[in-house]
DNA sequence: CATTGTTCTGAAACCGGTTTCATGAATTGA
DNA sequence: TCAATTCATGAAACCGGTTTCAGAACAATG
């Protein structure tokens, strides 16, 4: 009874290897694995009969001792600073529309706003991913440019390295930025009432763009920044601030549309009508600014489309189909009017 | 000229491998190993002089031959049904915040709500991950379960797949639609109104457990399920259908926030007034719901938390510190009252 | 029939690490 | 002083695939 009772064990499990398959099969390892990855060379019995091994085995090839012989890992390392927020969902989601078309996978990691971290990241990929997607808009990019190993393919999203031509795919922040105020400008009732600003963090590449684009878009107009840090909370903070100015800003211009949000419920707090009392308008039209109620004005970036397109040119470098090195591809960004800049009541708009 | 010139030329870069450091450093490879492993038994001096040719060459430990050898890949797969929109952004976050703590890399990937991808997404998985993080809220689960590789831990979340007791962190969806469901009710306005239900796809565990809490909750009252499938569009529709019911429900229960919010937008645009006319609530507390004028009354999952828990369980299983199989951990919600569903003025409320 | 050329197959090297095991040196104890 | 331990080290095996290369089988050709 115990003698049978013990065929019945689940021992513990160890996966079958190709050598199995080649055993099983009764055939050389070097077949089975020609077979199992469908070259040309192989007859037809001797395949078939691989394949009923293979599948009869439940082979799943190991990647790890793949990607070590071939070379290739089929993955990509995607660095970016954060992951809250809907932001950072839409590059993911951009990234992951490529890379499953082109069946890669996507190793994801973050960097906490830290380049120093995002050097150590970059460290720990190599041997892991063929490729990598960068985002760090950090002012030192020397730190990164020392850890990028000359090996691994490199793509850069809203991102600079400065002597370092990498490949790029940047918003054009400062001509979003201009656009937006310019807009705001036109709008703003007359008697030279001032525009504020809420810029992002100082060391951040995108935010220093879009303060410039603000700066120069003013064109002599009296202009006002006050220092945020993209989050949501310095924006509710700057609108408090905004609020209770004695000769309040005409309009605002928020460096990211969290802020240009808290900025709002802030005016909404202290009993301030926008844009009756003043006009709020953010940048990079991520989803909930259509939905704020006033609807939220912005520029939107397309960042998920920006993101699919530098995975694909990574893939395209990695492939050998395109040069490694590349300036820097600036894609256009488009100003989204909606309610939080325009007096006129919102009758016509759709809701999608 | 030419011969001198040649020398500046940068060459196809192999970068160095443990051999070459060790021949660097004049020792063996497996000292050499030893060294960079930190482990204890080896010479103060042999040590330095590895350490320095190793930073000396820049060399990186090549990670897919590493994980070969050391049967670790220090690598968990995450596979989620989709990325787009808040919810899974903050099931990411979770489980970056647990990975990092841990040190552990994070292999996404996605099964566009099929069943069947999912299933080759983790077939794809073996050799690369040392567990599995999966939510896959179907309710054909034995695809899944035949291709859950028996070596490879798993953890569930919101998923269950009867007959294999994997270890499972799921949102109690019945609870909390109940208490949601209540809560309407008690606010509804005498008269024997009835309340709506927006329901989730039919084939999904979640969607089907919500349902239940609603139709339970219901005590006798009337109810009525208009069917939807999670998006923001359905939602639109049905509360475009509600608009114009000839008795309209007093309040409708969504199965998730993004369709309320599409609820709520298309009362809006038929000039209902939330939650004058007609009370609304949402499920999972995204982020956005906490910005909607009126604020979305809704129920916590704490979605992020829960991501955590699972990745931490998950490290603790591979670590030998846990059971592989375990029971379902139910994590409990909570209801979040606000002004969706509330009739007095949302004076106290606050900002964050 | 001998020769040439194709086509298919298997042995073995290789990818770049880790780990086992044997060995010689150094240390300890009697 | 000599045997018994401990200790650091290196040679080689190993992880599980892919790929090179040589050889076998067979068909076609002169």
């Amino acid at each position: 009874m115990s003698t049978l009772s013990v065929e019945t064990v689940s021992v513990p499990f160890r996966s079958a290897t190709i050598r199995d398959v080649a055993r099983t099969a009764g055939v050389s390892v070097a077949s089975a694995s020609r077979a199992l990855n469908g070259m040309t060379t192989v007859a037809p019995a001797m395949r078939e009969r691989v394949l009923t091994a293979a599948s009869q085995l439940r082979y799943v090839p190991h990647t790890a001792a793949r990607a070590l012989s071939r070379r290739r890992t089929d993955t990509i390392g995607v660095v970016l600073p954060d992951l809250h927020g809907e932001f950072f969902s839409e590059v993911i989601r951009g990234v992951d529309l490529a890379a499953r078309r082109r069946s890669l996978h996507l190793l994801i990691s973050t960097s906490h706003g830290d380049a120093a971290e995002a050097a150590t990241a970059i460290r720990a990929m190599r041997g892991r991913v063929d490729g990598l997607l960068l985002m760090s808009p950090h002012v030192d990019g020397h730190l990164l440019a020392d850890n990028l190993a000359a090996d691994v393919p490199t793509v850069l999203i809203n991102t600079q390295i400065e002597g370092h031509p990498h490949t790029a795919f940047c918003v054009d922040n400062y001509a979003g930025a201009v656009a937006a105020v310019e807009h705001l400008m036109s709008g703003a009732r007359a008697g030279g009432r001032s525009i504020a600003h809420i810029s992002g963090p100082a060391d951040n590449l995108e935010s220093q763009d879009r303060r410039r684009g603000f700066l120069d878009a003013l064109n002599g107009a009296e202009g006002l920044v006050l220092e945020g840090d993209f989050s949501e909370e310095s924006g509710y903070a700057a609108g408090l601030a905004l609020a209770d100015m004695a000769i309040r800003p005409a309009a605002v211009f928020a460096a990211n549309d969290m802020m240009a949000i808290g900025c709002m419920l802030a005016l909404a707090d202290k009993g301030l009508v926008v844009p009756r009392d003043i006009a709020v308008a953010g940048f990079d039209d991520i989803p909930v600014a259509r939905l704020m109620r006033p609807s939220l004005t912005t520029v939107r970036a397309n960042i998920a489309d920006l993101s699919r397109r530098a995975l694909e040119r990574l893939a395209q470098i990695i492939d050998g189909e395109a040069p490694l090195r590349n300036a820097a591809q600036t894609v256009g960004s488009r100003l989204i009017v909606r309610d939080s800049s325009t007096l006129q009541t919102a009758a016509a708009k759709t809701a999608f």
